[in-house]
DNA sequence: TATTGTTATACTCTATAACTATA
DNA sequence: TATAGTTATAGAGTATAACAATA
């Protein structure tokens, strides 16, 4: 009777779920060490991605995208108006909401955001070859399809 | 001359980098639940899984084990005395430093926490197939051996 | 009465630096 | 004087709920 490394012949090995945390988030503060330089903490890059793909949410909207209370909003979009990047306006339709939009500021940091997520996964993936970076792109996208979390939501937007 | 798609055609899809850090949080986030049903934080078990591994160790190495400052230990220490699962003794050969070691309880939860670290990861990577997780382990593994991190710091233990 | 944004309050974490006791 | 542990203090971040304006 094959008893004890029965288990251990299929499947991943021990520290797997371990390791894609420790990764991930290892992954995480390198993106927040670059947003930084661009003199944003990881939630403001968040909000400006959002408002990037859907100009004119409310601060209600916007709060669900990101996965935060919207009390929370309040001092985040005053901090991206004062910086120039964020246009908070009363909505005409219904007075009660604000319609979020970015400015033109906004745009230019949305595209240097860009380029900073093209650099910074091109060198956290910089370990592997292209074959495996498409492989892990998919075990990683079919993962993210089992699980259900918010679109734009926790990773290094938390800090 | 094929000039926009050209580098879309090589490596990974523009998303990995920030798919790896949503999916590695949301296991982290999994395993803190898991680990607060046993009634600990996901520090007092790093805390634990250490000592395990590494008994008498003085509040000193434990912090720098762990990525965090020894003042910080103070309060985690006298947590885990209290539940008794870590023994806290003054050094006979220097009486400034701490020697601790896991109590019986200590034992046994570090046995729990086995336990439960294998249920999770069973749950993490159901979605994938055994030839998949293994892919992944191995993948995960050369990204973690190019980087340079603390053995137990990081993942799910810093909140 | 319900909803949006805002503010106020209290609470948790954390870092930093004093402090003590040993060496 | 240097080091381990502790304590104190102050600061950041957060959640919660009260509040005002609008519907």
């Amino acid at each position: 009777m094959t008893s004890t490394p029965e288990r251990a012949r299929r499947g991943a090995p021990p520290r797997t779920a371990f390791l894609l945390a420790q990764v991930g988030a290892e992954a995480a503060d390198r993106f927040a060490e670059r947003v930084a330089a661009l003199g944003l903490t990881p939630r403001e890059a968040g909000a400006i991605r959002v408002l990037g793909r859907r100009q004119g949410l409310s601060q209600r909207e916007l709060a669900e995208q990101l996965g935060t209370v919207p009390s929370r909003l309040v001092a985040l979009v005053d901090e991206l108006e004062a910086k120039g990047f964020v246009v908070r306006e009363r909505s005409e339709g219904d007075r009660r909401n604000n319609v979020l939009t970015l400015a033109p500021d906004g745009e230019r940091m949305l595209a240097r955001l860009r380029e900073v997520a093209e650099a910074h996964q091109g060198d956290v993936l910089s370990p592997l070859d292209d074959d495996e970076q498409v492989a892990l792109a998919a075990l990683l996208a079919k993962l993210a399809a089992a699980s259900s979390f918010p679109p734009d939501g926790h990773p290094g937007f938390r800090r």
